[in-house]
RNA sequence: CGGGGCGUAGCGCAGCCUGGUAGCGCACCUGCCUUGGGCGCAGGGGGUCGCCGGUUCGAAUCCGGCCGCCCCGACCA
C-alpha cells in the first residue's frame, strides 16, 4: 500500500475522496465493502462473499437472458493444447503476450506445452468441428461461465486482474446474416443488463480495426462512461466470420449440398462489470448499489433502547419475514455489538439501497424510517404501506442511479468538428468527445499519442458525420466515440 | 516493460537522516456504561520492522540484490 497523504489522525475506516484521488476511493471501497482483496498470487484477487454476491446477481440477470434467447450451458477445458491456439494467425498474434503456459505435470515435462486459456475460441472451434455436419446441426448457441487467464502488466482489482471470471457465447450459423443478427443480439443484452440491470448507461457500437478482437470480422463494444470521465469497456460481441471456421476446419453440408464453413459469432463480459458499477455509482460514503444487483436491498437497523430485545427486535424480525416473503433481499443488523450510527456508515459503505430504522418511537406511532442510500432522504412510512413504499422505493432508486449517471454521461460528452476543439475538450473536463473521423488508422494513432484518447467506438447504423476528419481534414467516413480509456 | 513512490501489529502511520532491545491512532479482547449518524471510561493482547545477503560489538535504521503494492506511460475484458 502507497502512503495516503496527511492522514496520521484520520480515522481507518474513512476513504479518500472521489475528488482528490479516483483511484485510491476505488481501492478503498473495493477493500472496505469487503468486495475483494489481493491475494498471495501476483496480479490476482479473491472475490469476498459481498463483491461475489454482486456478481451472481449480475450472472443471473445475464444468463436469464442468454436462455430467453435460445442459448444453453456448457463447459470446456481451462488447457488449451498450444497447437490448437496457434491456428489462427491472428488470434495466436493477439493473445500470446499474455498467455499462461502449463510445461509440467505429473512430474514430467509435457510433450506439448498447454495454454491456461485466455478464451475459448480454440478449444471450442475445434469441438464444433466434430458436432457439425450439416446445415441440420446449427445454429450451435453455446455459452460458458468460467475463468480465464491473460497475463496483465497493471491489474486492478475487478477492472483489470490476471485471473478474471467471465461469460463467454460461442456460436455458430449457416449463414453471414445470421451470425451479424446474433453478434448485434447479444451486443443488445448486454446494453440492456447494462442499463436496466446495472443502470450504467453504455454507448453500442463497432470497434475499429486497430480494437478488433484478434481473429475476428468485426467487433462491436459498450461503452460506459465513469465517474472520473474515464470511458470502460464493459463487454464485446465479435462477429468471428469464417475465420475461426476455416482455421478449425468447422464445415457443414448446406441445403444446396455444397460443403460450406460455419458462421461465428462469440461475445463475453466479465466481473469487469463490479468495477464499472463501483465507479458509475459510488460516492464518498461508499458503495451504491442498484436495487437489481443489491445483495441486501433493505437492511433493517433496530434502534436499541432499554430492553429492546424484548421490544424491538420482535417487530424487527417480523418486519424482515414480511419483505422477504415479498421477495425483498433484506438483512436484519441485529448485532448489539454495533451503535446504530456505525451501522448506518457501514451499510452505506456496502451502498445497500435502503435503510430501515425501527425504534421505540417508530413503534410508538405505528411507523418505521426509511432511509435512501442515493439521496440520504429520510421517510417515516406507517407500517401498513411498508411493503407497497418499499417496493416503490427500490424503483424509484433504480431509475433515479440510470438517469443520474445518464446526466453525468451527458453533462461529460461533447461534439467537436475542429482538433483544436477536440483537444480542448479532452483536456478540460474528462469525457467522450464524438469527431468525425477519416477511417484511417493513422489520424487514430496519432490522436491517441497527442491526447491519449482513442476511439472507444463508431456509432450503429447509418450516419453522416458532421464534417471532413477532425485530424486530417479528408472526408470522414464516421463519427467515433473517442475517450481516455481505463 | 519504462519513469516515480511505498513496504514497520488487521488498517492508517511515526521512528530511519544521526545504528543501541519498536511506538501512536483506529480496529481487536475484558469490564462497566451507552445506543435515533462511526458512544464514553478503565484495563489488556498482538509486530522475527516485505524477503535474502553484507557492513557492524550491535541493523527497522547503513549498503547490495530480490519480491510485492500504488501512481503515470506503452499492452489489454
Amino acid at each position: 500500500m502507497a502512503k495516503k497523504p496527511d492522514q496520521s489522525d484520520a480515522l481507518v475506516t474513512e476513504i479518500t475522496p472521489r475528488s482528490q484521488d479516483f483511484s485510491r476511493w476505488y481501492l478503498d471501497v473495493v477493500r472496505r465493502a469487503e468486495l475483494a482483496d489481493y491475494s498471495p498470487v501476483k496480479g490476482c484477487m479473491v472475490i469476498r462473499p459481498y463483491g461475489y454476491a454482486i456478481w451472481e446477481l449480475i450472472q443471473q440477470a445475464l444468463d436469464r437472458r442468454f436462455k430467453a434467447t435460445g442459448h444453453v450451458n456448457a463447459y470446456f477445458p481451462l488447457f488449451i493444447p498450444e497447437g490448437l491456439l496457434k491456428k489462427e494467425a491472428d488470434h495466436v498474434e493477439g493473445f500470446a503476450p499474455q498467455v499462461a503456459y502449463v510445461t509440467h505435470g505429473g512430474g514430467e515435462e509435457l510433450e506439448e506445452r498447454l495454454v491456461v486459456r485466455p478464451t475459448s475460441e480454440a478449444i471450442i472451434g475445434t469441438m464444433y468441428a466434430k458436432w457439425v455436419r450439416s446445415w441440420r446441426d446449427l445454429p450451435i448457441l453455446i455459452n460458458q461461465w468460467a475463468n480465464v487467464v491473460r497475463w496483465e502488466k497493471v491489474t486492478r482489482p475487478f477492472l483489470r486482474t490476471t485471473e478474471f471470471l467471465w461469460q463467454e457465447g460461442h456460436t455458430a450459423h449457416e449463414t453471414e446474416a445470421e451470425a451479424e443478427e446474433e453478434t448485434l443480439r447479444m451486443l443488445g443484452v448486454y446494453q440492456e443488463v447494462a442499463e436496466h440491470e446495472l443502470a450504467m448507461p453504455v454507448v453500442p457500437g463497432r470497434k475499429t480495426d486497430s480494437e478488433r478482437f484478434a481473429g475476428a470480422l468485426r467487433t462491436y463494444s459498450i461503452e460506459a462512461l465513469m465517474g472520473d470521465g474515464r470511458a470502460l469497456q464493459a463487454g464485446t460481441s465479435h462477429n468471428l466470420g469464417q475465420n475461426f471456421a476455416k482455421a478449425f476446419d468447422i464445415q457443414f453440408q448446406a441445403r444446396d449440398k455444397s460443403l460450406q464453413y460455419v458462421w461465428g459469432t462469440s461475445w463475453g463480459v466479465s466481473t469487469r462489470l463490479v468495477g464499472g458499477v463501483i465507479m458509475t455509482h459510488g460516492d464518498d460514503s461508499g458503495l451504491i448499489l442498484p436495487p437489481r444487483i443489491a445483495p441486501y436491498q433493505v437492511v433493517i437497523v433496530p434502534i436499541p433502547r432499554g430492553n429492546w430485545q424484548e421490544t424491538v427486535l420482535p417487530r424487527a424480525q417480523a418486519l424482515r419475514e414480511d419483505l422477504a416473503g415479498r421477495g425483498v433481499r433484506v438483512m436484519l443488523d441485529a448485532r448489539d455489538t454495533y451503535t446504530p450510527g456505525w451501522k448506518f456508515a457501514e451499510w452505506e459503505m456496502r451502498g445497500v439501497p435502503l435503510r430501515l430504522e425501527i425504534g421505540p418511537r417508530d413503534i410508538e406511532q405505528g411507523q418505521v424510517v426509511l432511509v435512501r442510500r442515493d439521496t440520504r432522504e429520510k421517510i417515516s412510512v406507517p407500517l401498513a404501506d411498508l411493503p407497497v413504499r418499499v417496493d416503490a422505493l427500490l424503483g424509484d432508486i433504480q431509475r433515479a442511479l440510470l438517469e443520474r449517471a445518464l446526466r453525468f454521461r451527458e453533462e461529460h460528452t461533447s461534439r467537436v468538428t475542429t482538433y483544436d476543439e477536440f483537444i480542448q475538450a479532452m483536456e478540460g473536463r474528462p469525457g467522450f468527445v464524438i469527431a468525425p473521423w477519416c477511417g484511417s488508422a493513422e489520424c487514430e494513432a496519432q490522436i491517441k499519442a497527442e491526447t491519449q484518447a482513442t476511439i472507444r467506438n463508431l456509432p450503429l447504423g447509418d450516419q453522416r458525420p458532421g464534417g471532413p476528419c477532425v485530424k486530417c481534414g479528408r472526408p470522414a467516413v464516421s463519427e467515433a466515440w473517442f475517450a481516455k480509456a481505463y
